[in-house]
DNA sequence: ATGCTTTACGTCTAGCGTAATGATT
DNA sequence: AATCATTACGCTAGACGTAAAGCAT
């Protein structure tokens, strides 16, 4: 296994562009520095360093290596820091909004739940659609569910998501259910509209791209939670989250339509600021939050039938 | 600093419940086991595990460094291999797929200086904005901006974008700069129409979301490179990716017109196969074309006026 | 009684610095 | 000539295993 301090070391010599440099400031002899160099290069099995008496030259392997363990020697601070005094403590007010259906049904629950075991946390849930006031409404984190709106504001994704078409067994029952996306012209879409967004298209993923579904709204509000016990009551199809619907579809009251075809891509996220040095209870907080969602990421995608291995994905 | 040993000691305690296993497998006995958790558990300042004669469990400082460990024992691993003996050198035929002007002016550029760097490379190019046939046609990398496509591949993101609506001096002088997203309908736009898709709307964030600018096309084509010449050329107003048009607006050839409120977020991907491991030359174009393009970002998205910090973005 | 964690202790290896060497500007 | 990387060489600190004690199941 790699000793961190011969990354360290190399991540300084090609900083510094001198080994014996990069020892000093490490407090080591360039006789050990050059040493531990050559031993990290064996280890890997490759040259990190050209090095000539007076110049240091990285190799394509080198190159590639250092941009890597900058990033792991990075990630290795965070981690130590996080576990650091007083940052496993949640104290103060943490501030949490989130949608109508997703907040009363998901983040309500664990954001409770989370400071339950933090006594010394006051927590306050806001539950509303827009994140516009984030900052003037001294909002910790807001989750939200789709494209993250571009602003400085750090986004990152908590689990995986699509919107799907749904309908109680009594609608399908009435007005039969639609094989295909072209169907839904003769059915009653409730759909929603937001102030100074109109109304939300339906807009699935096909080979193309997306695309939205061209249909007419029989019935409009401007409520999440209002449409989904329309749907339920059945009043029409509705476009919902898998993460809104996933209970009522367990216990029969809703049943996913042309899932496979017609699907949006929603992801969840938390949004937060920027800030280099996060105040420990919003750290926690996602953390816990994504640990809680993951848990339930596969009953809840498998209740309309999307189910599928999580890919491993990282941006950065 | 840290002990690596430590920290793999560390997780396989914990996935293992028992400290003695993990040392075992590690070829230490328990004596050394044990102290080595006491060291890192002290380098830390915090307790990791709570331990009985019978039973280990992580405490909420252990749980939460757990999982860093996880993310950091993998990058590491990742690193390794990734200058490993092969892993450096591109051979056979890489296979790029990109939009039509990205492709044109950075995309194409950059692979070609890539493919020099690597003799036994073959380069192929396919121009393309449909990313349908990735398999069909044995794409190794995509180039795509703007949400990427749901499906079964990665995604990564290289650098930030966004389209924004630009004019030629020309054009402008003419009929006038609009100072207000209302002013579009007075103004002769150029869009984009693409088989199956429809008429590209033109999508701007706004406070309170991503909103579908109410205009009507004067002028629709099917190709985002003749569309940005009918913009240099004067005959409109165009919705096009910073980086389509940076070279355009530095030559005085374009301006940006409402970059500051009318702009919709498409940063720029990598596309590609998920498998576990991915041929060298994929692997390393896409670290050399994030490189290229991030050493052009501020440039670019200063060029329309958009430059900004780059905030940390990381999902996991 | 078994199998775990932890402490104590003696051994020895591995990593250290010093100093000398060779190379490069 | 100066400063770098590297090698050789003793030396010591620290990491190891063994063995024994304490505990929980």
């Amino acid at each position: 296994m790699i000793d961190l301090e011969d990354m360290q070391l190399f991540v300084r010599a090609v900083s510094d562009g001198s080994l014996s440099a990069a020892g000093r400031e490490l407090g080591l002899s360039p006789a050990v520095a050059s040493k531990r160099l050559t031993r990290l290069e064996q280890t890997l099995g490759v040259r990190l360093l050209q090095r000539s008496s007076r110049r240091l030259a990285l190799t394509d392997e080198g190159s590639v290596y250092y941009e890597r363990c900058m990033g792991i020697l990075g990630d290795i601070d965070e981690a130590n820091t996080a576990v650091g005094a007083g940052q496993m403590e949640a104290r103060g007010t943490l501030h949490v909004s989130a949608p109508l259906d997703l907040g009363r049904q998901w983040i309500g629950p664990i954001a409770a739940d989370f400071a339950a075991q933090h006594p010394k946390l006051r927590l306050r849930i806001s539950i509303s659609d827009t994140t516009l006031d984030m900052f003037e409404h001294g909002v910790d984190v807001a989750v939200r569910s789709g494209t993250p709106a571009d602003s400085q504001l750090i986004s990152r994704q908590l689990v995986r998501n699509y919107r799907v078409i749904c309908a109680a067994p009594a609608y399908l029952a009435r007005h039969g259910c639609p094989s295909h996306t072209d169907d839904l012209q003769q059915h009653t879409c409730l759909m929603l509209h937001r102030p100074g967004r109109g109304i939300l298209p339906w807009i699935v993923q096909t080979a193309t791209g997306p695309r939205s579904l061209p249909i007419s709204a029989t019935i409009t509000c401007d409520s999440g939670d209002l449409m989904r016990e329309l749907a339920v009551a059945g009043h029409g199809l509705a476009f919902k989250s898998a993460w809104d619907i996933a209970a009522d579809v367990r216990a029969g009251r809703l049943l996913p339509v042309l899932a496979d075809t017609a699907r949006e891509q929603a992801h969840i996220h938390a949004i937060y600021p920027s800030r280099r040095f996060l105040p420990a209870r919003i750290r926690l907080f996602i953390d816990y939050l994504q640990k809680v969602l993951q848990s339930h990421e596969h009953d809840v995608l498998d209740s309309v039938r999307l189910a599928q291995g999580s890919p491993k994905q990282k941006q950065g």
